[in-house]
RNA sequence: GGUUCGGUAGCUCAGCUGGAUAGAGCGUCAUCCUUCUAAGAUGAGGGUCAUUGGUUCGAAUCCAAUCCGGAUCACCA
């Protein structure tokens, strides 16, 4: 349990005691007490003194000396002012907890709790490569994942592809008109840039035929409908759906251009997932679904024979799920896989990781599926995030600003070897060893820093000021672990051995802060998952490695005044490196022994 | 227009179940490498927490209204 838990529990028994009123432990308020005052945490007076009908004064000494004497083993002493009660804790509570803890690569990990949960995320289109968008995606579900693995849930990680459609069909048949028989390889590109390409020359010629056809006096709404690429387009998915030979023949051979490209990024930035789905296998899906729908009243027919759903008493609108020609839509789709995967694998909760401009499609998707009694219903989470602009605002695949997901991992790789070979520190590694730290280094900024925002939040980045180094950033922590892992090398090459220790002098403010904040990270950790939210973490585990520099600037540790010292400061050096680096892969990113 | 999310330092962001003098990073200025890695540390400067009103011992945080910005309100996915 943790320690703001256990001084919650601890006032409220004491207020029971006390004053025979019964206080949740949850309406009690237990902050870090502010460091121009002396203690370490503080109880908040002011919300109980009305009911007890106390001054805050007379309460806070009261209730303070019963703390006191009643928790020997918690607290040395406290002090009152203006209403808040200051408690001290006992040094040896601190030391108890970093000898229970120092050697445990896996603390702040909970034990499994037997709950499965889905996590969907990537959700790519076959038709472009992935860009800056996909990349926060990837990144948030990759640390959601990671992060509820490590609260105790087994997760199962799912994809689903958005490959087809008439978007996919421009592709192909630009590709058709315009390529030549040529392919990635014969071209020396990766398969979904070069899928992509024909995409956007699709149209590029279809703009061109809109302005020819408008010359020749035809408005411009029938020009868009009139032009030849785009009926040749809409041909081509009809031939696609009555499975002509042909077609998918052609399209299979482009999937599979894009599908190894896609894999190429998914494995440089470390994405995987243990099922994908493929919209071309589910977009029939659902359909019994309707007829089960129409048969509870859930749905209603209109004349022409669509199927809708009424969802204005529930503040929304009415939603169509079959059209009048039979096919079902994109909400349909939808149901019919959660059906489909809760049946496969019996998840408890079902994460889908998207964008936020499908607020209302997950708030209509879990509704209907509540109002058709599906079991996978209350599960269903939209993790929404925000979407990642540029200074001059949103990316403009029109206008060329669209930030590519390869180019950009590139880049961060290139900039981290620039760094390092600027600072000349690791000139004794071999190629092998530099390119792996290049990537850590390079990657770990670049997800630290689509991480560390909430992701709920819109976001800006600014590809002038490329990603930083210092600061708030991956590569600090990625620097503040290294440094640790000098010392512990150092120390253990001398064959020193960090014994348990029972400490004699106090322990010196820095030291103290920095245990303080280690006994947080499994609450951090549990938060994060609560909320859904890695930046939880990113901003823990910074605020953790900025306290011990300061530690490591101020304090000696493999030459500290003492053995005793000097064992202390190794184990508080060796459990930060160790949550430094188990936060650092709950946002996806590894830490560098050296560098 | 309806719904919804947001507006905090020059910039990018924390803080929001109400709590003590609103915090970081970047940028600016100053100091610190014969001493465990300077991708570092220390300090300075920088704010009418969009505006107005309300609730109360106390409001960046809650409520209401207003202003500004985004998303959405598709038989696209």
């Amino acid at each position: 349990m943790s320690l703001i838990s256990k001084i919650k529990q601890a006032t409220t028994a004491a207020i029971a005691n006390l004053y025979t009123v019964e206080i949740p432990e949850n309406a009690i308020l237990v902050n870090a007490t502010k460091p121009e005052f002396e203690g370490d945490y503080t109880v908040v007076l002011f919300a109980f003194v009305k009911q007890l009908k106390k001054s805050p004064d007379a309460l806070g000494q009261e209730l303070g000396s019963y703390l006191v004497a009643n928790n020997p083993s918690l607290f040395t002493g406290f002090n009152i002012i203006k209403g808040f009660l200051n408690l001290s804790v006992i040094d040896s509570f601190w030391i108890d907890f970093l000898q229970s803890q120092f050697t445990n690569d896996n603390y702040g990990i909970a034990p499994k709790n037997g709950e499965k949960v889905m996590v969907e995320y990537s959700s790519p289109n076959t038709n472009k490569p992935l860009h800056l968008g996909h990349l926060r995606n990837n990144f948030l579900g990759w640390s959601i994942a990671e992060i509820l693995k490590a609260n105790g849930y087994d997760v199962v990680k799912t994809c689903i592809v958005n490959d087809r459609g008439i978007h996919i069909c421009k592709s192909m048949v630009a590709w058709q008109l315009f390529a030549n028989g040529a392919t990635p390889e014969s071209e020396g590109k990766k398969g979904d840039h070069f899928v992509g390409e024909y995409y956007v020359k699709f149209n590029d010629e279809y703009k061109r035929q809109i302005e020819e056809l408008a010359v020749s006096g035809i408005t411009k709404d029938l020009a868009e409908k009139k032009a030849p690429i785009m009926l040749a387009a809409q041909k081509m998915l009809q031939d696609w759906e009555a499975g002509d030979a042909e077609v998918i023949s052609l399209w299979e051979r482009m999937n599979t251009w894009v599908y190894a490209g896609f894999n190429t990024t998914y494995k440089a930035i470390g994405s995987d997932f243990d099922r994908t789905y493929y919209e071309s296998q589910t977009y029939l899906l659902g359909k019994d679904l309707v007829e089960k729908g129409l048969e509870k009243g859930v749905f209603y027919q209109k004349e022409d024979s669509s199927v809708w759903i009424d969802l204005t008493a529930d503040g929304l609108d009415e939603k169509i799920v079959r059209r009048k020609d039979g096919t079902s839509v994109y909400i349909t789709q939808d149901i019919g896989l959660a059906v489909d995967k809760y049946e496969e694998y019996h998840c408890s909760k079902s994460i889908y990781v998207v964008g936020d401009e499908q607020n209302y499609h997950f708030k209509v998707l879990k509704l209907i599926c509540q109002k058709l009694g599906l079991p996978s219903a209350d599960g269903i989470f939209h993790l929404s995030y925000g979407m990642v602009e540029l200074p001059t605002g949103k990316m403009k695949s029109r206008e060329g600003t669209v930030v590519d997901a390869d180019d950009l991992v590139a880049e961060m790789i290139a900039i981290s070897q620039h760094k390092t070979e600027e600072l000349g520190k690791v000139k004794d590694f071999n190629p092998e060893e530099l390119t792996g730290l290049y990537n850590t280094i390079g990657l770990g900024a670049l997800k630290f820093f689509l991480l560390r925002v909430d992701p709920k939040k819109k976001m800006v980045f600014n590809p002038e000021e490329s990603i930083e180094f210092q600061g708030f950033t991956g590569p600090f922590i990625q620097f503040i672990h290294a440094r640790i892992k000098s010392i512990l090398r150092k120390m253990s090459a001398e064959g020193f051995v960090m014994e348990s220790i029972a400490l004699t002098d106090k322990l010196l403010p820095l030291e103290k802060a920095i245990i303080v904040e280690l006994e947080l990270f499994p609450s951090i950790i549990s938060d994060a998952a609560n909320e859904y939210d890695p930046s939880k973490i990113a901003i823990y585990i910074y605020n953790l490695a900025k306290t011990f520099s300061s530690f490591y600037s101020e304090l000696k540790i493999a030459n500290a005044e003492s053995d005793e010292k000097k064992t202390l400061r190794l184990q508080l050096a060796q459990l930060t490196a160790s949550v430094l680096k188990t936060g650092m892969q709950l946002l996806g990113a590894s830490v560098p022994e050296r560098m």
